[in-house]
DNA sequence: TGGGATT
């Protein structure tokens, strides 16, 4: 019925969940299946073909965003007969569709109490495996699945991780016992919290958007545009000279080695924002940056424990032209008392 | 005056 089951891409189901008793109900545990990491443009019409080939099918659902209709990379498939069901996870988990290998598995009983189990954690040990990240969680509760995001040029870990464990109540002592705690050996604390929902980065991308096209015919930092945007400027600015250099650059081959992320979450030009008051929040670089053109987004850098803003932020924006305007307009920009410093990022050293 | 990372 309800399009929020389960909460979000679950994992492995209880190979034989329990089973509903001897008051003649069905007993769904071999039947209904849960469907994880499909392509985010799979429309239901076609999530139901897939996995109609295989037999019939009492009742499907593609999970939408309940705001958006985006599809958050999840389904459910009801067979009629279990043996279509246990044809479906041999036959079909593992397909790769695009860039996804789906996952076919037996779906938990629906229950609120296994919704928003999923943590999202960070600052794990480079070095620590996925297995290792089980072990320190699951002295909290039952894992459903773990997760930890490699780099994808090295392989390497980038100290970011997921643990879905069976239960909520999990998941929230998870939390209370493991955000800030530094795992045996290791030289930083871990952060621990409740992950966002999948479909949140299209929605925040989607917002963005819709807030660009009304930003735009209203005031903003565009009246600043009459400092006009140029090359030169741009360059010294990027490299922290002064004066500005005749060497003939042609279109961006002087930029090497600024700005642009090329990381595969979000390609675009990172901007270092600096000289934002300890109680900036991300509003208010969406508020300068946006009118400028596309955002992809926004983060301002706040204190472990005081939670107020360090002094600086970052914000990618996805067009050059509109990034290099954007700092053009911005640097030098007074925002209250402070004179914010803006500049592409550059890739700092850190000491060694 | 230089972070975090959302399958």
């Amino acid at each position: 019925m309800e399009s929020q089951v389960g909460g979000g891409p679950a994992g492995p189901a209880l190979p034989n969940g329990p089973l509903l008793g001897t008051n003649g109900a069905t007993d769904d545990s071999k039947t209904n299946l849960i469907v994880n990491y499909l392509p985010q443009n799979m429309t239901q019409d076609e999530f139901k073909s897939l996995f109609g080939s295989i037999g019939d099918i009492e009742s499907c659902k593609l999970v939408r965003d309940k705001i958006t209709g985006q599809s958050l990379g999840y389904g459910f498939v009801n067979y009629s007969d279990p043996n279509d069901a246990d044809k479906a996870i041999n036959t079909l988990n593992g397909l790769k569709l695009q860039t996804k290998t789906i996952k076919v598995s037996y779906a938990r009983p629906s229950s609120a109490s296994i919704r928003d189990a999923n943590l999202y954690v960070s600052g794990l040990p480079k070095t620590m495996s996925q297995k290792e990240m089980e072990q320190l969680f699951s002295q909290y509760g039952r894992i459903i699945t773990s997760r930890i995001l490699l780099d994808q040029a090295t392989g390497v870990s980038r100290g970011v991780g997921f643990i879905r464990f069976d239960k909520r109540i999990e998941a929230e002592e998870a939390i209370k016992g493991l955000n800030g705690q530094k795992p045996l050996g290791a030289a930083e604390p871990i952060t621990v919290k409740f992950a966002n929902n999948p479909s949140q980065k299209t929605g925040q991308a989607l917002l963005t958007h819709l807030y660009q096209s009304s930003a735009r015919r209203y005031a903003g930092p565009l009246h600043h545009q009459t400092q006009r945007f140029r090359l030169d400027n741009l360059l010294n600015m990027a490299y922290g000279v002064k004066r500005f250099s005749p060497i003939a650059i042609d279109g961006m081959s002087g930029l090497a080695g600024v700005g642009l992320s090329g990381g595969a979450a979000g390609a675009g030009w990172c901007i270092f924002v600096y000289n934002l008051s300890p109680e900036a929040d991300e509003s208010v670089l969406w508020q300068l940056f946006g009118p400028f053109g596309a955002v992809t987004n926004v983060k301002v850098i706040r204190d472990f424990t005081t939670n107020k803003c360090k002094g600086f932020g970052f914000v990618t924006m996805t067009n050059y032209d509109e990034a290099a305007m954007a700092i053009a307009s911005l640097n030098g920009y007074r925002l209250g008392e402070r004179v914010l410093q803006v500049s592409f990022k550059t890739s700092k050293q850190h000491k060694a």
